[in-house]
RNA sequence: GGGCCCUUCGUCUAUCGGUUAGGACGCCUGGUUUUCAACCAGGAAAGAGGGGUUCGACUCCCCUAGGGCCUGCCA
């Protein structure tokens, strides 16, 4: 086996490590490029480079400025600031256009006049033939009319290998004449985005290449640009993949693909971070942020495979952050999620008992919407309307012993939930039963049958006039 | 058609020739027990298949199968 790379290439100090994410506005971010963009943060963090942000829009008919929008937001959602200031592409063209022209002085590409019926037929004939496309224009051939229109292409190198020792997928070799004569330049004089992302990665200043695994085999369609350009190429490392759950590539019917679904289905930014940062790389470690990853990190451990989502998975991961996540800003979240979701204004003793039950649910919820299940039985009103479980509970008999409790517990003052508990303790054994025989009609009586947390705490986050008040509709 | 990449429990992964193949999530069983959750204890669960190389292979090589990417005047 091959030594894999890594990043003390002696081709870099590790001052000098930059890297970039460079999304095309098509469409929303996708959770795999917020995965790649994760990396180049990582990695970036981790050699004490710069992380650059460039938005590839040289496609002028599907680029479009709420797709930056969307993809600006995602990435600020999950944290992920770039250096510097963001690169749009398309200005840059006379820049790419110059290359060009240095390429075609250098005899490295040229004027190509093939129509499009003709270049049609090129391909067929290629295809059939199991070869790369070559340009009958590629070695001077005079142009059919002194006007006719031309596109500029490489002139691709016939003998030779391409290597690419790739950071991750290790050495890929691919032989230059199955290189296509790639078109560089336009009929209307615009870059193709194979010229763009090598002039610009090189103005950039760009040391190493983190994308997905879709671009390997363009890798080295670009170390043959730098080549033709006689400039030094990056470093590229190739991310796989990430996968539906059934192991195929994620498309629509796989459900959420871009981040800001995830958003709205209540998960946590940092958890999305640690959970992406999982799908290919481990320090040996589970639920680390990206501050705590980023002096681990190494590309050299980045996996080959493609990995899936794991909803599951991910809900644990969630689970574990919203524990540790600050009280007021889960009480935020959780607010405004009831609030769309049932189209209401909550009043303020209503978000003070919310707030107030954060910090002993968070501990037990996956997602946000979860959370506000497991607080619904703060907010539901008087009469609660007991759900058939708990009405089953309602007995006569069991109702006397419920009002007994509710004069127990009236003498109560420390309304807090050790005491409470205690209070419950007591009251079972003055009634000469265990706490089963008490537990589930009481939280039947105070929850209606909603989740809730201990009964003392439970009582604890109802207030003294709730929870008795509950307790006597009930008798 | 051509080129290239990938393949360890259900999932994410550890292992870089010699391990009872480890962990996490999920799952199952038991415990605690006032619902759910949490928590504690235990358990089932893997090297795609076939050839080599080697004293010895999950680790190296080849083939097959299965997945994927590229093959655009998209990115």
């Amino acid at each position: 086996m091959l030594p894999r790379a890594r990043f003390d290439h002696p081709a870099f100090s590790p001052m000098s490590v930059v890297t970039r994410f460079a999304p095309s506005p098509t469409g929303y971010l996708h959770i795999g490029g917020a995965r790649t963009a994760l990396f180049n943060w990582l990695y970036a963090r981790r050699m004490g480079g710069k992380y650059l942000l460039r938005i590839e829009d040289t496609d002028r008919a599907r680029s479009t400025p709420e797709a930056i929008d969307a993809i600006l937001d995602g990435l600020n959602w999950l944290d992920l600031q770039h250096d510097g200031e963001i690169t749009y592409q398309f200005a840059r063209a006379p820049r790419h256009r110059e290359a060009a022209e240095q390429m075609i002085a250098r005899g490295t590409a040229f004027h190509c006049y093939m129509t499009a019926e003709e270049q049609e037929a090129v391909r067929e004939k290629s295809h059939a033939e199991g070869r790369a496309l070559r340009s009958p224009y590629r070695d001077g051939k005079a142009p059919p009319s002194p006007d006719a229109s031309y596109t500029v292409r490489i002139r691709a190198p016939d003998d030779g290998d391409v290597l690419n020792a790739d950071l991750i997928q290790g050495d890929v070799r691919i032989k230059a004449r199955d290189i296509d004569d790639l078109v560089l330049l336009r009929a209307d004089g615009n870059p193709t985005y194979m010229l763009s992302v090598v002039v610009d990665d090189r103005d950039m200043g760009v040391t190493h290449v983190i994308r997905g695994d879709d671009h390997l085999t363009n890798a080295a369609r670009q170390i043959v640009i730098y080549r033709a350009l006689n400039w030094t190429p990056p470093l590229f490392a190739h991310v796989s993949l990430i996968h539906g759950d059934d192991g195929k590539k994620l498309s629509k019917r796989h459900g959420a693909q871009a981040v800001h679904e995830w958003r709205d289905m209540g998960y946590l930014p940092e958890a999305m971070n640690s959970y992406l940062m999982g799908l290919g790389w481990t320090s040996g470690q589970e639920n680390l942020t990206k501050e705590e990853a980023a002096p681990l990190f190494d590309l050299a451990k980045v996996g080959k495979a493609p990995s899936r989502l794991d909803f599951k998975k991910l809900d644990s991961v969630n689970a574990h952050f919203m524990a540790l996540a600050d009280d007021q800003r889960l009480a935020k979240l959780t607010l405004a999620h009831i609030e769309q979701r049932d189209g209401v204004t909550l009043g303020g003793a209503e978000r003070i008992a919310l707030a107030n039950a954060i910090p002993v649910l968070k501990k037990r919820a996956k997602t946000i919407p979860d959370l506000a299940d497991q607080a619904r039985f703060v907010l539901i009103k008087r009469p609660l309307a007991l759900d058939e479980k708990a009405q089953s509970l309602m007995k006569d008999e069991f109702k006397q012993r419920l009002q007994r409790l509710h004069a127990h517990l009236s003498k109560e003052t420390a309304w807090d939930h050790v005491s409470l508990g205690s209070a419950l303790k007591a009251f079972a054994t003055e009634e000469g039963v265990g706490l089963g025989q008490i537990g589930p009609g009481l939280r039947a009586a105070l929850t209606g049958g909603a989740p809730a947390p201990d009964l003392g705490q439970a009582l604890e986050l109802l207030g003294r006039d709730e929870a008795l008040g509950r307790i006597a509709d009930q008798i």
